[in-house]
This record gives structure tokens, C-alpha cells and sequence, in this order.
DNA sequence: CACCTATCCAGTCATTGACAAGATTCTTGT
DNA sequence: ACAAGAATCTTGTCAATGACTGGATAGGTG
């Protein structure tokens, strides 16, 4: 045959991992009632192949939403990255990517706060989600690095609930915008944080 | 037999829907792997006896959802009532009384605001859900009863996102707690909605 | 009493997750 | 180079599930 042109269907893979979190997402994300045998097909494998990787379909989703919480991550450094020398406009600029990150990927988002579906804890998803956290504690630190603990322990809980709770009003589409308003879910959320920031 | 002591083995259940619902709630709160089988055997009846009150387990899913947002709206309006002429305090309270509800009824209260989990949007959810939004619209509107729609929807987004957040926060066990801090997480809600309702 | 409808049961089917055993490829030590 | 073993993938199987069908039973209405 000519194996040069197209690859020859290889028993082995080779990268299969990687790619069923990939397609794992889209599935997720797209809502196509997600299954392990599903996953199997759409990566064109057997149908237990994917057992060799994840134990159960709860490691698949605690694969994806450490891939979510990753990409979280990537969002909210790269939003500090760019913001200036202000500590307040960063954390505004770090609600607006909170806030996209839910809004692209709503499903995903509902997963990584999903304890009740997310019951497979693994080491990988713990640690991503304690990278994440860890970008917005800094954040919150550097509005006032002198700050008492109690100090930072309320304004981070109040910060981030704010701003979570709001990307949840957002995606599940119960933002409140009255005919007359002409404000944004963003401008809420920066009026918000601006009144909690100033306490 | 003597069926004076003992009710006799009944054809028919009598009232079925109910505590299907009932059950349903009890097994989703206890984190069962939830099933259309597994309700029928806990309700001791045949295994397809449940689809005559509801035609998928998705509609189980609403029909509990829309309970609890029925027991929301009492917790919400009980306090209401509780609670004197001060407007903020009312509202604070309310704060209280939903952070109750997510911290009794965690499962549930994920549930209800996972539109992923609920693919299926009953009437009798809809209405429910609206029940309990108008309770906290109003208390948010007699804060001052002649703001403008720009500040009700500023007041009402912020206000609702941080309790809703922190509800979240909660429930999945990150609220930031420092050795040195005593305060607890209804304090750290009060002290943000006193920040957003001062604005 | 006859009929009708709501409620419930038993049976069936395709699909699923998990497991087991065998086939194929990669890797590692010598 | 090459054999041994580990890693990866496949096929086969099993109980359990959701949804569907047809039949049995009960309550209500005329």
C-alpha cells in the first residue's frame, strides 16, 4: 500500500490521551449527552480504549475541568500580564476574563463548580484549581500588600463570590437589564467591584 | 387476610407523584447515582410505574428543581415577614436565608442553577424559579422605592450575584478563612452587601 | 351495571459502563 | 541486535439503565 501518502491505520494511537480531553470538551461543551462509549467513537478507537486512560467517566471529567481550570489560568496571568502598575484596574480586567471564560465556555464553567459532578477529585484537577485561585489571591494582595489577614480574607471571598456570581447570572441568562438601562453585564460587575474594592 | 392492620398490597399507589418527588429529592440530595429505576424501587412500585407522571428523569430533575425553589421562596418569604421596617435589614436577612438553603440542601441547590443538568424546562419550574426572583426583586426595590431602573438593575445584579457566589463559594468549601480570622461566611456576605447597597 | 380513563405492571430493546482476555506495538536491558 | 516486559488497543461479555409497548386493575360517571 502507499503508506507514504496517508498513514496507514496504526493499531496503536499514539497520542490518544490528550486527545480524548480534547473531544471530551467538545462533547461536553456541545451537550451531546456525554458518554465514555461516545468518546470512543468520536476518536475513532474501540469502545473500551479509552479505559486504558481514564478509569471511569468521572477521571474524564476531572481531566476537562482541570483543562478548563488550566485555561482559566492562562486567561487571568495573561490579563495581569497586560494591566499597568494599577492593582484596581487589574482585578477589574481579571473579573472581565472570569467573566468571558464563562461565557465561552458556559458548560465547562458549570463543571468546574459542580462538586456534585465533578465526584472524582484528582490530584491533576487540585492543583489546577489551587493555580487559579492562587492568581486571584495575589491579585487581591496587591490592592493593599499591607492588608491584615481578616482584610484579605473578606475582600477575597467578596471579590470572588461577586464576580462568580455574576458569571453565573450571566450564562444562565438572568442578568437583569431593564428596557430602560443601558448598562452590560461587565459594567455591573466592575460598578460592583469598585463599591467592595473602596469599602 | 386481615387487611384492618395492615393496608393491603395496592393496585394502585393513590398518590404516586408526590412522593416521587419526594424520594427523587432524598436520592439526588444523597448523591445516589439518580435513576428512572431506582426512584420506581424506592417507591416500591414496577420499574416503569414513574413515566406515567413524568415522561423522562429529566422531568423528575424539574419537578424537583422547582421544589426546591419552592422551598426557597418560603425561606425567602418567611423571612420577609420576620424581618422589621428596615429595608437593608430585610435584605441581609435574605442573604442569610439563602446561604441556609445552599448550605441545607447543597445538591439540590447546584441543580437548580445548572441549566446543563436541567435540559428540561417545565412550566411549573419556570414559574417557581420567577417566584423566588420576585421575592428578592422587591426587597431590592423597597431599599428606595424611587431609584431608577439604571441604579435597580446596578443594585439587584451585584446584590443577587454576591449572594448567589457566595452561596456557591460555600457550599464547595473555598471560602478564605485565614488561621487569624474569625469571621464566617454569613459576615463576609453582610459586610459586601452593606458595601453594595451603601453605593 | 357498563363504560372510560387514569394508573400501574410485565416484557422487550438498544445502549451504556465496567470488566476480562487476547492482540499489537513500544521500550528497556543486555 | 534482540528478547522480555510494559503499554496500548481490540474484541467479547455482563448487568443495569431509559424508553417503549401492550395488558391488567382501579376509580369515576352515566
Amino acid at each position: 500500500m502507499d503508506s507514504t501518502t496517508k498513514p496507514t491505520q496504526r493499531y496503536h494511537h499514539g497520542d490518544l490521551r490528550p486527545e480524548l480531553v480534547r473531544i471530551g470538551r467538545q462533547m461536553i461543551e456541545d451537550e451531546v449527552s456525554p458518554s465514555f462509549r461516545g468518546l470512543a467513537r468520536a476518536a475513532k478507537v474501540s469502545h473500551s480504549a479509552p479505559q486504558h486512560h481514564f478509569p471511569t467517566w468521572g477521571h474524564v471529567l476531572a481531566a476537562c475541568a482541570a483543562d478548563g481550570y488550566r485555561e482559566l489560568s492562562a486567561d487571568l496571568e495573561q490579563v495581569r500580564a497586560a494591566s499597568g502598575a494599577d492593582p484596581r484596574d487589574a482585578m477589574f480586567r481579571m473579573g472581565d476574563a472570569y467573566l468571558d471564560f464563562a461565557g465561552r465556555s458556559p458548560v465547562i464553567f458549570r463543571l468546574m463548580f459542580n462538586k456534585s459532578a465533578l465526584d472524582v477529585r484528582t490530584e491533576e484537577l487540585e492543583r489546577e484549581a489551587s493555580a487559579a485561585y492562587g492568581h486571584l489571591a495575589s491579585a487581591v494582595r496587591a490592592l493593599d500588600p499591607a492588608m491584615t489577614d481578616v482584610k484579605f480574607d473578606t475582600l477575597i471571598n467578596s471579590l470572588w463570590a461577586l464576580i462568580h456570581g455574576m458569571s453565573v447570572l450571566h450564562i444562565e441568562g438572568q442578568v437583569c437589564i431593564s428596557p430602560t438601562t443601558t448598562l452590560t453585564t461587565p459594567a455591573f460587575l466592575r460598578s460592583g467591584l469598585a463599591a467592595l474594592i473602596a469599602r
